[in-house]
RNA sequence: GCGCUCGUAGCUCAGUUGGAUAGAGUACUUGACUACGAAUCAAGUGGUCGGAGGUUCAAAUCCUUCCGGGCGCGCCA
């Protein structure tokens, strides 16, 4: 969209600025503020070179195009320091007509990656603990990353890296064969196997040799023992089917588990690895490696008992990636605080030397903090997700029952709208920082929100029944109002607010750009009647509504939020 | 102590890679439903972009240095 414009101004203008074309390509912006059209040229870098106020230089440029416009340009106006170009109304109808509503589906799509390869895994919860709010972030950035990458052509396999092994397994089956008859497995299963797990926690406080247990079965495991390693698969199991559910309900569908026990077949060879390239070395028993020049602490690879750690899982799992699957691009959505971790192990692939670590990234977002004290979930009195989502819908249906009482699937709604605003507002906020949990904040239907953005694909959908007829795949009519024109240049940018989003790796990109879209929207549709306007009017702005709410659905469904067809 | 990261309106946050007069939401004050859906819109109040230097035509954005918060720093993941 936008780029088209670039490329008409880039090539068309290139030679008279006497410079290349692909230099005049980068320059051009969107302007920011409104009233100075729909693409911008900064010419004070060339101010400089010639020596000539940015006014006076921009002034005679734009003099001089005006004087050369090519047909989809209505003006150029200089504007202290900048070259502005306004387009012709009739020609970015045509353009939007063509890019949105017969790109349905894929509207703004590129083929950036297309015939590459992109593996990310995100979500990745531990088996036998309940997912609990931090999950929300891990899980939702994932899913939403995925779908961008999606857009851009990329084809996509979203990994589970299941937390599936360590000592927690022994405590876990030790506390099975010892309690398990007391709780209903066959009835609730995975709240059987939490309650397990919460009472090894409580008793072991007590009795600490009971840690020593736990140690002892999680040997048996690791050696094979057939009784133990059945009822590990089904832990596993339990834990998969449950997590599913809230899975499905954020819109999340792995394409491969790849638990941690995946890569124990792997782990000795990467030691082999790296003990042949002469990296690693001995260390109070420990092997390790060293990082010469760099402010970073050594990383371990192999304990002083000979067992192996994260950081040796994580070499084993970026080779996996990267020389089985055959990634051209490997992330990992996983939180901030573990930044060092993967900085450590990024250094390590570089120093082995595999040139693709450069396509490996930490996809860190921050923390949630909490006004009270930390949660923990061996606790027990952990955030929920599973809780946060049926609060939220519990929210959205008292405030259907409130507006919109007649509602029909008011419970599918109520889903739909309560778990949008969870997502929505979790999406929204840069990843990398640090969020403050707020139940009112999150839950508020109101201003920037999940919410606010299905509404107002709600009311374009509604118009466009209450229109009654097909609405025309072009459009044409002068569009009058200011609120118009704005809209109209808020629907360009669409397209470069995905590959951004995308290449920064930052879904809030996109969702900031929504709610700009719906805000523009609703100012449109506050200022400017539509139906009952003389028939031109109305189509014209009836095809406006249209790929607004073309926008606004494929949009929302990027970020996994879903749109209600009434709300 | 060292490293990473964040600091923007009373509060919660945007600011798409250095551009035009720093924007939203919320809260507060006020206005708009005999109206295409008021989960909306309009108007007002609210700012030394943590402080100080520097880089340049141009800095919230880049560099240096302080201050403050968060996270991390060898046998957990």
């Amino acid at each position: 969209m936008l780029q088209n414009l670039r490329v008409i101004v880039a090539s068309h203008y290139a030679p008279l600025l006497g410079k290349d074309v692909a230099l005049v390509l980068r320059l051009l912006e969107s302007p920011k503020g409104e009233g100075h059209g729909h693409l911008s040229l900064p010419v004070f870098a060339w101010s400089k070179e010639l020596k000539k106020a940015p006014q006076v230089l921009a002034q005679e440029l734009a003099q001089q195009m005006s004087a050369n416009l090519p047909s989809e340009i209505e003006a150029v106006l200089p504007v202290s320091g900048f070259i502005n170009f306004k387009f012709k109304i009739s020609y970015l109808q045509s353009l939007l007509a063509t890019a949105i509503l017969a790109r349905r589906g894929q509207v703004g799509h590129s083929t950036l990656g297309a015939g590459k390869k992109m593996l990310i895994d995100f979500s990745s919860p531990n088996v036998a603990k309940p997912m609990h709010i931090g999950h929300l972030r891990a899980t939702v950035i994932g899913q939403a990353i995925v779908n961008l990458a999606k857009t851009q052509g990329y084809q996509v396999v979203g990994l589970n890296h299941l937390g599936d092994w360590g000592v927690q397994f022994g405590k876990l089956a030790w506390a099975y064969l010892k309690w398990g008859s007391e709780y209903p497995f066959n009835e609730k299963p995975f709240e059987s196997l939490y309650a397990l797990y919460v009472r090894f926690h409580d008793e072991a406080e007590r009795t600490p040799e009971l840690e020593n247990e736990g140690s002892k079965v999680f040997k048996r495991l690791e050696d094979g023992d057939p009784e133990i390693l059945a009822l590990w698969q089904k832990f596993v199991e339990i834990s998969l089917k449950d997590y599913q559910r809230i899975w499905d309900q954020l819109g999340v569908k792995h394409d491969l588990v790849r638990g941690e026990s995946f890569y124990n077949s792997r782990l000795k060879g990467v030691e082999t690895e790296l003990e042949q390239k002469g990296l690693i070395e001995a260390s109070d028993g420990a092997m390790v490696v060293r990082f010469e020049g760099e402010t970073m602490p050594p990383c371990l690879i192999r304990k002083s008992d000979g067992a192996s750690l994260y950081a040796t899982r994580d070499l084993a799992s970026a080779l996996y990636r990267m020389n089985e699957l055959h990634a051209d691009l490997n992330l990992y959505v996983v939180g901030m605080d573990q930044a060092l971790h993967f900085r450590q192990v990024f250094k390590v692939l570089e120093k082995m030397g595999y040139p693709w670590v450069g396509q490996c990234h930490h996809i860190g977002f921050g923390m949630y903090r909490f006004k009270d004290a930390r949660i923990s979930t061996r606790k027990g009195n952990a955030i929920f997700l599973e809780d946060v989502l049926a609060k939220a819908t519990t929210l959205a249906r008292e405030v259907i029952a409130q507006k919109n009482s007649s509602l029909p699937n008011a419970e599918t709604i109520a889903r739909q709208v309560g778990v949008g605003a969870i997502v929505f507002n979790d999406l929204m906020n840069d990843r990398v920082k640090d969020v403050d949990f707020d139940w009112d904040r999150a839950l508020d239907f109101e201003g920037d929100s999940g919410p606010y953005v299905q509404y107002c694909s709600v009311r374009c959908l509604s118009l466009m029944r209450k229109y009654g007829k097909p609405i025309p795949s072009s459009f044409t009519g002068v569009l009058p109002s200011v609120e118009e024109g704005e809209l109209l240049r808020c629907l360009l940018n669409y397209e470069d607010t995905l590959k951004n989003s995308f290449q920064n790796f930052k879904p809030h990109f996109l969702a900031g750009y929504l709610l700009e879209l719906c805000r523009r929207f609703n100012q449109f549709y506050n200022k400017c009647r539509i139906l009952g306007e003389p028939a031109e009017l109305e189509q014209g702005r009836m095809t406006l509504v249209q790929m607004t709410q073309a926008v606004l659905t494929e949009g929302l469904s990027i970020l996994g939020v879903e749109t209600p067809e009434a709300m």
